[in-house]
DNA sequence: TAAATTAGCTTACACATGTAAGCTCAAAAT
DNA sequence: ATTTTGAGCTTACATGTGTAAGCTAATTTA
């Protein structure tokens, strides 16, 4: 890599870097003007156009980066919980830990779900359906769950899951370790209502 | 009520109803400007604050007017399910009838929830606890559910309700008929795993 | 009937935005 | 060694914004 396609990738990083440290509970990537990503990484306002074709192409971006952020930490998660324990309880305490350490990754998923722009709300679509798949084939490998409930349960789960991250993002440590609790609660909840329904579809086994 | 104050209710509407009428897939309501509602109502940007005090005020007009609307909606729906049939079944027709009918008054409440205005978090998070408090009444008074478990089902039934409610918002009607079945699966699966729960911490009585 | 109130108007201002045009000068290619 | 490329810059412009100041005219009150 030249010293010159190593500078402008070091500016790229620098946007996008400006762009997720701007964003907070009361700021969200659609309010953020180009001027003012541009200003916070330390270059002219049309620079901006030398690393991305507007505002839209940066929020993808991050978009996607942050889906693969949050799915490689869920997934070392998972593997802290294959050494033995409770599946949900670690999984839910990474998730809490994830959501500690990079609010930030998550609010634009968060936010940009329910966004006004179709393209950022089909890119948060497909990072959320990574999190589904991965999770229904692990149920499905785990236990002897029909393919399609596996992929409900996993659905319900997932968006459980991220329903409670939302308010977590609002909350301090003490009553985010209450919500973890109830989060654990509802999806044992959902574990134990697909297992009664697998067992209702096929009562032949019994 | 004076021909004044009635002229004035009258513009006070046209205003909220220029507001709903603005907000699509593609505008959430703080992308509206307050000359953009003031024009679309035919007043002058300025004569906008002798009704509200700032466009927050206006915003949270309408939260607290849709969360009533939506509530009343689906009240009226379950008398209908008094009837007879499944509870569940009707309660997500009806969800999804009024979705269709209304779909701008579930939209504000659905972005704002996740929006970066504190004041406009806080009021959709008590539109929604009214719902699950409802909810969580209802379920008590038809089961034997233990009341903290009632409440953990009813959160877990409104939170998979308004994610599926989401989604509906970018489909048309073929998929949505699959998207409710997909629902109702969803909600037996909860409703099932809580009798699950109450029956494992209290054996006794069986 | 006279005075007070007020919904809605017009005009005006300062400010932030996206982005077009065109320059510089160091790195890369020839 | 010379030419080409391109990342970043400065300047400039048109547009939309929130809202302050102050007028008008019709309703309401006294």
């Amino acid at each position: 890599m030249g010293i010159r396609a190593l500078q402008k990738e070091k500016t790229r990083r620098a946007l996008v870097d400006a762009a997720f440290n701007q964003l907070s509970a009361e700021r969200s990537f659609s309010s953020l003007s180009l001027r003012e990503v541009a200003r916070e990484a330390n270059i002219a306002p049309t620079s901006f156009y030398r690393h991305f074709k507007d505002m839209n192409e940066l929020g993808l971006t991050m978009v996607d980066e942050g889906g693969l952020t949050l799915r490689q930490m869920m997934r070392k998660g998972r593997q802290r919980a294959e050494a033995g324990g409770s599946v949900i309880r670690i999984s839910v305490d990474t998730f809490m830990e994830v959501l500690e350490s990079n609010p930030n990754v998550f609010r634009i998923l968060l936010h940009e779900r329910s966004g006004t722009s179709a393209p950022f709300r089909g890119a948060v679509a497909r990072e959320i359906e990574h999190f589904i798949s991965e999770l229904t084939h692990y149920t499905e490998s785990t236990t002897q769950r029909h393919p399609a409930l596996a992929r409900v349960q996993a659905e319900s789960l997932v968006t459980l899951v991220f329903n409670a991250g939302a308010a977590a993002l609002d909350m301090k440590r003490v009553e985010r370790k209450k919500l973890a609790d109830q989060l654990v609660v509802q999806l044992r909840m959902v574990a134990k209502g697909a297992e009664a329904l697998q067992k209702k579809q096929l009562p032949k086994v019994s």
